[in-house]
DNA sequence: AAATTTGCCTAACAATTGTTAGTCGGATGG
DNA sequence: CCATCCGACTAACAATTGTTAGGCAAATTT
């Protein structure tokens, strides 16, 4: 093929589309700037994806997939309720921080999605909310956990865990796993400082 | 007047608009959009507003405003860093709760600002981020908090806080005093059993 | 070698966007 | 009572949007 054959995959626009959705957002993203982008016409897009709609779709559910992928592994794998928390957590975070474009559309856009698809979607998530919640209500069960208000409880871990994709860099000096262990440290353990003087007190 | 005049003021039209902002997002709402749900016509509000980014403006740095006032007070009245902390995360969780649609734009439509304003409400948002850093550094000055990696504690915090904004029902049960609380506690707490043996301890 | 498919292109469309111009009746102030 | 202003209106604009039609050359298949 001449010159003008560059042969973009399916993939390739998705990329592209999903760095342009984190910095402008869904809907100030044309068809046209994700072209640009790839160095093609907003035409030869339509060779490739059946429309705008689908390609916010593959980004969300592809994300989803992964997150529901990796609360399932942990719940069959690990034992104890705070291994089965740190590793959910660390899961999370290197999902996140793998593919930061990706994620912040996950987290940001999923609301353009069309009406069939967002029900969809919000299932997934619920589902996933409830995996973790489980793992909470199990550590209060084994008598590890503080009796707090799970739902609560879990909507600040993954609120926290979200977040990092609003300052994270993949140049930065933080390493995903480094942060997920910040932050079950914290989730763990709080702010406030334990007076021990108990020398049998643990941990 | 006659029977076409509504007497639509400026606070309205930004309430208005807020509402849809948070529904459909800044650039999905038009200004046909903000007009229809007012009853008027859309070139009738440009007798009251400038130009639509003008709306979003608004929002933004009147969110800004008065958490940057909240913060401000806590930093002037308070003593104790766990009391300090307490004061700022209430004042937080109340101000996003007394109006979650303007709240729901400032958290997530502030990419859409102008640029020159973008860089303005960027500054404030770091210094407020700095005041609740600074609260953190004095616990822990003071002995009362871990050591921990203050930026980071600080940032889990405040997407707990701004997390509220996703799930929070005016008509819910939760009030936000009892919402402020939880998180206060989960803050200080965190999820572990403190396994205490000592009659001593702490609290 | 012929026929088809692939991967891009140009051109164009209808709809929607933010915004401006100009109008007009009623309220207000001298 | 007259002049001005206010607060809405209709109409229109230029630009941008997602998407489709149709063409054309290179690659692949038959």
């Amino acid at each position: 093929m001449g010159e003008n054959i560059k042969n973009i995959s399916k993939e390739q626009i998705v990329a592209a589309a999903a760095k342009l959705f984190k910095q402008k957002g869904y809907t100030s993203s044309s068809m046209r700037d994700i072209a640009a982008a790839l160095n093609i016409e907003a035409a030869s897009l339509y060779h490739h994806i059946k429309n705008k709609e689908e390609i916010l779709d593959i980004i969300c559910f592809d994300m989803a997939k992964r997150f529901s992928g990796a609360i399932a592994e942990v719940n069959d794998i690990y034992f104890n309720a705070e291994e089965k928390l740190r590793k959910a957590i660390l899961h999370h975070v290197e999902i996140i921080t793998e593919d930061i474009d990706k994620s912040a559309v996950f987290l940001r856009e999923w609301r353009s999605l069309p009406e069939n698809s967002l029900q969809d979607f919000m299932l997934l998530r619920n589902q996933y909310e409830t995996e973790f919640t489980r793992i909470v209500e199990n550590g209060i069960e084994e008598d590890v956990f503080e009796a707090v208000d799970k739902k609560f409880a879990v909507l600040s871990i993954l609120s926290s865990v979200n977040w990092i994709n609003e300052w994270y860099q993949a140049d930065g000096k933080m390493k995903p796993q480094e942060i997920a262990q910040r932050i079950s440290d914290f989730v763990m353990g709080g702010l406030r400082k334990k007076l021990v003087t108990d020398p049998h007190y643990r941990p």
